[in-house]
DNA sequence: TTCTACATTAGACAGCGTCTAAAGTTGGAT
DNA sequence: ATCCAACTTTAGACGCTGTCTAATGTAGAA
């Protein structure tokens, strides 16, 4: 499988080294359970390429997420994490005591009953946030 | 059923008439679909009582989030909104289209397979968003 | 009526993110 | 190798949602 680096140039995209650095941060071994807000993906970033601005930061995070290469993930604060586990379909636990958050496949979700107010409704996507205690935690 | 209003004053809180403003937003028939956020109970606060402050309602809010006489609810965007039905168990559809939040009941929502990186984790709580259109839009 | 604990207020401040307009770069065309 | 148009990056101002502070006001028990 290509490296996210990889698929972006052929994609076509102009390859500058923002765009290498700030890929290269979701380029590690097992995509499972990363979920870094821009401001830690920014701080990683610096760090190799330290003129970087946190506006390249914002804007390649969200043409990641427009090309397809990266989910946004919101659980409950205000803050966007970028997930780069893309290909399996699948939901999040978080962790109430320490925050951290895992994946979970998605399977066997079945379809609400919308009768009342949501009647006519078509779902498109069902997102599932799963609350409680980690292992580490409990 | 008591009013909101009613089960405050129940609860010992003092009452004054910011309290009671706020509360009233939310004293309407069928507590279900409704979904303010504080800049819109401010807006109808501010009808009532020109001299209602901002703190006050976020501070009131809040505090009945707490009392747990409201629900927050977070779609997805960074705003937080206030959900009076807090005695049915339910999930949230929202209209890809425009914007609309349903009600949904929540029954036979199925444990996920933990195993890999959850394994261990107690679930307390699982919440659902259906994403889609709404007959309105579709 | 008094008084104290509780509630309200204006406005400054904070976190996360977006926008702008000026300057810099990539990479295909030559 | 060079050029140059289109694309990218940048600093920093700005915006939105929400929080905090410290001064002022008030509900309601006694």
């Amino acid at each position: 499988m290509d490296s996210l680096t990889e698929r972006l140039t052929e994609r076509g995209w102009r390859m500058t080294p923002q765009r290498r650095v700030i890929s290269s941060v979701f380029d590690v071994s097992g995509a499972a359970n990363i979920h870094l807000t821009a401001e830690e993906v920014l701080e990683r970033a610096v760090a190799a390429l330290p003129e970087i601005s946190r506006a390249t930061v914002y804007n390649t995070l969200g043409e990641l997420v427009d090309a397809g290469e990266l989910l946004s993930v919101r659980v409950g604060d205000r803050i966007t994490r970028y997930d780069p586990n893309v290909m399996s379909d699948h939901h999040h636990m978080v962790c109430n005591e320490c925050g951290a958050i895992f994946d979970v496949p998605a399977r066997g979700m079945r379809a609400p009953n919308t009768s009342g107010a949501a009647d006519g409704f078509v779902i498109q996507s069902t997102e599932v946030i799963y609350r409680g205690v980690c292992a580490d935690c409990g």
